[in-house]
DNA sequence: CACCGACACCTTAGGTCTGAGAGACCGTTC
DNA sequence: GAACGGTCTCTCAGACCTAAGGTGTCGGTG
C-alpha cells in the first residue's frame, strides 16, 4: 500500500518520502527547493536546446550572440567580458568563439587600446541569426511558464531574485574598495 | 547616468534592462524566472561539488549512492532504475557504476530473475561514505537557503512543485497512450 | 521449439567543459 | 628604462556526458 502515486505530488515528493522513511532523523526540507531547481533547470535546458537547434545554434553559441546583441551597437565585447556574463572559464569562451568565428557569426580583432585584449564583434549574419532565434526562444520560455498564473510567475521571479541577492551574487560582484 | 548599480537588483535585472533598451518590442519577462533558475542551479552545483569533494565524492557519484540509500535495505537497484532517477543516459550510468565499483562503493551482480538485468548493490563502504556525506550535504543546502525566511522557502518549494507538475513531470511520467 | 520484437546493459566516437599553465602585454615602481 | 606583479587570451590534458550501435536475454507466437 501507499505505492500508488498521488496525482498532486512530483518526483521530489517521492524522494522526500523515501528519505523520511530511511533517515527520519534528518531534515531534508532544503531538497524540496534545491532538488526542484535542478530538475527545472534540466527541463529548461532541454527545451531551449530544441529551440536553438531549429535555428542552427546551440545554447553556448546563443549565449555569446545574445550577450553581444544585448550590449548594443556596435555589438562588441572582449572575451573576458563574455566570460563574466556566461560564467564559464576562459578556455570555454575561446572554444565558443572558435566555433562562432568559423560559422561567420562573429569576428575577432585585436584591441587598439590594449594589446592583450581581443575585440569580438557580431557580424551582420550573427545579428540576423540571433534576431531570428530570439522570438522563438522567448516563445519557448513563455510556453514553459504557461501553466502558472501571471501572479505566480511574478511571485516566483521575486523570490528567486531575493535568493540570488542573499547569495551575494550581485552584478558588480567585486568587493568594492574601502 | 544610471550606470550606477542599484543595490536592490541582481544580474538578471541588468540583462532585462539591456533587452528593454535594445529590443523594447519583445516581452522578455520569462527570462526573469528562467534565467534566475539557471543561475541558481549553477550556484547550487558549485556549492554541492565542494561539499562532495570533502568526502572524496563528486556529484554524479553522490547521486547514485543516494538513490541506492533511499531505496532502503537491501540497497539494490538496476542500472535502468538509476538511469530514470538520475535523468541521464544509460552510457552515463555505466560509467558512473564503473567508477563506483572501482572504489568499492557498489558491487554489480547479475539478476536471478532477469538474465539481462544487473543488480547494483551498495557496499558497507558505500553506505558509510554516503551517510557521512549526507549531513554535510544537507548543511550546505540549508546554508544556501539561510537568507530566506521559512515562509519564503515554503512558498518557493510550493511554486516550483506546481511548475514541475504543469510541465507534466510527474513520478510515473510515462507518455500516456493515445 | 524456432522466431522475432522489445528490452537491458555496454561500447565507442564525438562534443563541451574545467583546471592548470604558457606567452604576450600593461602599468607602476625603482 | 629595466623589472615586476597583474591581466588577457589561448593551449592542452582530463572528466563527464550524449547519441548511436552492438550483444545478449526475455516472452509471446505460430
Amino acid at each position: 500500500m501507499s505505492e500508488q502515486v498521488v496525482s498532486t505530488g512530483d518526483a521530489m515528493d517521492v524522494i522526500l518520502d523515501q528519505w523520511a522513511r530511511e533517515r527520519p532523523d534528518l531534515d531534508c526540507s532544503p531538497m524540496g527547493v534545491i532538488g526542484r531547481v535542478s530538475q527545472l533547470q534540466r527541463e529548461v535546458f532541454l527545451a531551449q536546446r530544441a529551440t536553438f537547434a531549429r535555428h542552427g545554434l546551440d545554447a553556448p553559441s546563443f549565449d555569446v550572440l545574445a550577450a553581444l546583441r544585448r550590449a548594443g551597437a556596435p555589438y562588441q565585447l572582449t572575451p573576458t567580458a563574455l566570460m563574466r556574463t556566461a560564467l564559464v572559464t576562459s578556455g570555454a569562451i575561446t572554444q565558443r568563439l572558435d566555433r562562432l568565428e568559423e560559422k561567420g557569426l562573429i569576428t575577432r580583432g585585436r584591441s587598439d587600446a590594449d594589446g592583450r585584449a581581443v575585440v569580438v564583434t557580431l557580424t551582420d549574419a550573427g545579428r540576423t541569426a540571433l534576431d531570428a532565434a530570439l522570438p522563438d526562444h522567448l516563445d519557448t520560455e513563455h510556453g514553459m511558464l504557461a501553466g502558472l498564473s501571471a501572479e505566480e510567475r511574478e511571485q516566483l521571479a521575486g523570490l528567486l531574485r531575493r535568493w540570488l541577492i542573499t547569495l551575494g551574487r550581485v552584478p558588480g560582484g567585486t568587493p568594492d574598495p574601502s
